[in-house]
RNA sequence: GGUCCCAUCGUCUAGUGGCCCAGGACGCUGGCCUCUCACGCCGGAGACACGGGUUCGAACCCCGUUGGGACCA
């Protein structure tokens, strides 16, 4: 492979350029993640530059979308963000220049023209590209115009791609694309080339749709007389049915999975491993992002978005996460309060000690933050409803005795910690010969409403004596009611 | 249709000619742990698309076929 290798002279510069039509998506999101991480790796610059030339379909929206996505995702750029759109001067200067240089030239071939004789070059067979008519023709200015490339390459064209190898491309396939259109704005593959090269782009790295305009782009680098950046088009990310990830495949815009409760580095942990890999590691830390990538062990295939590994590296990551770390991102998962056990709480008041123990307990044992926040109501909320699951599992009436039984033991319990509570409650257990089970299940319904919950141990001591206590009774109280 | 790309368990991947009758992870599954549910631990099923070469030897190199994808139209 020969691939164009650094020189310590060429520091790297590589960038992200998103067109704002939409949010930024998974595919977007690894192409900013491993331009990022290059970056980094290498010690150098990121730039953020914004490709909305295209007026119609870009939208401010998509551009603050965009930007969330990658704050969110901590993906600090450089310098930018840049916009094409005030650069248009700039694109008609160097159309300008290439018309003067004879790169360029005018051409006034009307749409319906240019239809007609494609059909034309179809019918006989030929492959359906502009056929260079107004080449020599100098159309004046000052009538309705495009400008074209002047493509006077023959032979082969070819892509030195860092991923990939040398792809390589037959100039003849390559027509006098529009760098200019009649309105006077720059065209895609023109304005691409213009700002890398202004920009001094030592890296293009970006999604592999684009290798097809690569030869085409490498084509105007040559005739502006700028060194061509070296290219590596990495695989897209494809939904389950293996066609381009697109808003069909449901959920793919990053921030719609920062709402669902998912952590940002647990995002960057799972897209980073679509395509790249560092042996048999599963989970890295961001430093050892920065540490281990690099391009060459990127892949050449495309991969498929699988949600289910998603969720356990989220799963992963909450409960290695420290609850101090998990609140503020809680927040806005929390449910609303009717009757707070720990007032002050969500503003870091003095219940946010108790909040942060609740996470700390329950972290491990759910896989997303909206999870989480459903699962704490009732360590917040005295006001918490019992789960019709509960019923089904045995919590009756029945209930009752055992019930009236933990709460004469507990009562007497002076020091209300793990190892006084556990002696409570295995006394009971075997002086009644009952199992723990049989004890700790419809005491974890009356403390929690729930038939799951942390160690019951634990539960008491989180709620605190005199809440526990309440609880039991209010359980007794309702049972008492329902049958 | 043209151009280009891709091809290891269902999925993400390790593997760059012998260490591979293919390793890890998610998922699935059997068990252990256990007050519930998770976690964790131990085990299982599960793949080199196919066909030709090259080579003493091929998942790895070459060619073809098939399949998939992207771009352009």
């Amino acid at each position: 492979m020969t691939s164009p290798t650094l020189s310590g002279k060429n520091p790297v510069r590589v960038r992200f350029a998103p067109s704002p039509t939409g949010a930024l998506h998974l595919g977007g999101a690894r192409t900013a993640l491993f331009n990022y991480l290059f970056a980094r790796h290498h010690g150098g610059e990121f730039v953020l530059r914004v490709e909305d030339t295209d007026r119609e379909r870009s939208t401010e929206e998509s551009v603050s979308g965009i930007f969330d996505g990658m704050n969110w995702l901590g993906l600090e750029w450089d310098s930018g963000p840049f916009y094409q759109s005030q650069r248009m001067e700039r694109y008609l200067e160097a159309a300008r220049t290439l018309l003067s240089s004879g790169h360029a030239y005018r051409c006034d071939c009307s749409p319906d023209d240019l239809e007609a004789r494609r059909k034309e070059a179809m019918a006989a067979g030929l492959p359906p590209r502009y056929d260079g008519r107004c080449r020599n023709r100098n159309v004046p200015a000052d009538r309705p115009h495009v400008i074209r490339f002047h493509n006077t390459r023959k032979g082969d064209v070819v892509v030195s791609d860092l991923i990939r190898g040398n792809v390589t491309f037959d100039a003849e396939v390559l027509d006098d694309l529009v760098l200019v259109r009649s309105d006077r704005t720059p065209t895609y593959n023109f304005a691409v080339v213009i700002d890398d090269a202004d920009m001094n782009i030592s890296h293009v790295i970006r999604g592999d749709d684009h290798i097809n305009n690569t030869p085409r782009q490498i084509l105007l680098f040559e005739a502006l007389g700028v060194s061509l950046p070296a290219f590596a088009h990495i695989p897209m990310i494809h939904g389950t049915d293996r066609t381009k990830l697109s808003k069909r495949h449901g959920a793919t815009s990053v921030t719609a999975y920062r709402d669902m409760g998912y952590l940002p580095d647990a995002m960057v942990n799972y897209i980073v491993r679509l395509g790249w890999s560092h042996k048999d590691q599963e989970i890295f830390s961001r430093a050892e992002l920065i540490e281990f990538f690099d391009l060459d062990h990127v892949g050449s295939s495309p991969s498929i978005f699988n949600p289910e590994k998603l969720l356990w590296l989220n799963a992963h990551y909450m409960k290695t996460s420290r609850g101090t770390d998990l609140l503020p991102q809680l927040l806005p998962f929390l449910p609303e309060e009717k009757d707070p056990l720990y007032p002050g709480s969500k503003d870091s008041g003095p219940g946010a000690e108790h909040l942060i123990r609740a996470i700390d307990e329950w972290k491990g044992r759910t896989r997303t933050l909206l999870e989480l926040g459903e699962s704490l109501q009732p360590f917040l909320d005295r006001h918490f409803a019992y789960s019709p699951e509960l019923a089904k599992k045995g919590f009756t009436a029945e209930n009752i005795p055992v019930l009236r039984e933990v709460y004469r033991r507990l009562e007497a319990v002076e020091l209300w910690d793990h190892d006084h509570l556990s002696e409570a409650l295995k006394s009971l257990v075997q002086e009644l010969s009952l199992k723990l089970g049989q004890v700790a299940s419809p005491l974890r319904g009356a403390l929690t409403g729930q038939t799951v919950s942390p160690g019951i141990h634990e539960v008491m001591i989180l709620l605190g004596k005199q809440e526990s206590l309440s609880r039991i009774n209010r359980a007794i109280e309702h049972l008492g009611e329902t049958s």
